[in-house]
DNA sequence: GAATCAGGTTGACCTGGATCAAGCATAACG
DNA sequence: CGTTATGCTTGATCCAGGTCAACCTGATTC
């Protein structure tokens, strides 16, 4: 099965009713956790919705923060610049997932959101979202655990980048990937990259030859199967076990 | 002048009154914009106070999460440990910072906070804290920021440890630290280190060795004047052009 | 004030991943 | 359908930072 392989047709489905209430994203997204009142109202809020096509930027590093974006379809990367062109690319994010949390400290997005395929956003206007959860406990405090989850994440990747090596970074990476995908229904052991090796290496701290490498590896011992952007995980012991290997 | 060299005395003077009111760090800390009156009912809330001794745990991964906590005085690091042993740490902490943020995704803490030396925190009970910032938007609004402003740093210690060379991390980290120390009112210039080289290293993603090569060559080059902990940066200038170096 | 110990420095050597370079695969396009 | 562009793979070489080891420094203890 390949997942998110939308094509415009079903996109144009999901508009004809595009409420939270009737999303089947609503478990992973916002929403979790609310009665079917409640979802009422957060649905006033979700009244925006916008279309990406691939390599469109959701939002740029300085621009005004006023919504945070919750992804409907699509696949998109978050990254951040440094003055002399390095990129850091921070995170991938598929749908249920939350974009644009950076920009709540200051009022200006810190980092560049871009959709690696063509996507469909919710934008949540951030003041109402405070004043709804202001009123909706429930909705405040899953709010609250989805920002502190991004911090949890961020201390993975840090993890990642400051003890593993280079093989073991990419086989957590694919083993987050695959979870992720099972976890909205898509199978854990077949699916499609949307990103580039250089933006994998961005994210993994390693450059792009080094990750064709591992991949290369990872399939020569058999835990893997890629071919280009497809990958097909065949041994997820094996993967895990590569994780565990530190310094040889 | 020496930071946060806090004796027992300083800490028993300020025990006589402890409220968020009439605490010093009530600008940089979790009170930040509350009229007088809101201040107050933080204050009720934030009654409980607890002193910990140089290396002392704050909190353990893995134990059940229920309150946040502030930093009154002292210095703190958390620390995210693999299985096999590996550490990273994930950031330092000094007074007026919160800690304990990633407890909230889970109800249980993800990382350890140690006290680097003879530290005072207070501690604020979470789901006291979220019905309160139900009550008084101000509060709401700037604890968002604060989860906000934690995934923002992250995302610098990505950057850091995704694409820097050991020299330039070790400048960005002096920087930050003069600059943290500036807002606290102390010496932007000279300070001492509460943290070993090892931790360092690990925060930069670096061995202790490197960390320590990279202070002496930063001496020789004249950026700055260390012995052992004690850090006198001497050209603040030097060391910001060293983080545009990438790869020489 | 000698002994112990944790932490810091420095040197010599080694290696994992970066760099440079060439060729291949697939998709996009006139 | 051939051309072009973009992304991927693989090989050869290099070097920043890791590893190992010796020594130093300053704080603590008896």
């Amino acid at each position: 099965m390949m997942p998110q392989q939308n094509t415009s047709q079903d996109l144009n489905l999901s508009l004809v009713k595009s409420a939270c209430s009737n999303c089947n994203l609503r478990e992973l997204c916002l929403p979790f956790g609310l009665s079917e009142a409640e979802m009422g109202r957060l649905d006033e809020l979700v009244s925006s919705r916008r279309r990406l096509k691939k390599g469109d930027n959701l939002y740029r590093a300085g621009t005004r923060f006023d919504a945070i974006f919750a992804i409907r379809s699509g696949f998109f990367k978050t990254d951040v610049l440094l003055e002399d062109g390095r990129e850091q690319v921070t995170g991938f994010q598929m749908s249920g997932e939350l974009l644009g949390l950076d920009g709540i400290s200051t009022e200006f997005h810190t980092c560049n959101a871009v959709a690696l395929e063509d996507s469909e956003i919710c934008a949540i206007p951030f003041t109402r979202l405070e004043n709804l959860s202001r009123e909706i406990k429930t909705l405040q405090h899953h709010f609250h655990k989805v920002m502190s989850r991004e911090i949890v994440r961020d201390h993975g990747v840090m993890m990642l980048l400051g003890t593993m090596r280079a093989e073991e970074r990419l086989a957590a990476f694919l083993l987050n990937l695959s979870q992720r995908f099972t976890a909205r229904g898509y199978s854990h052991a077949d699916f499609f990259l949307r990103m580039t090796r250089e933006e994998i290496g961005s994210y993994l701290g390693l450059k792009l030859e080094t990750v064709s490498r591992a991949f290369s590896r990872f399939q020569e011992d058999g835990h893997i199967a890629v071919q280009q952007k497809h990958v097909r995980i065949l041994n997820v012991a094996g993967l895990k076990a590569l994780m565990n290997n530190q310094r040889r």
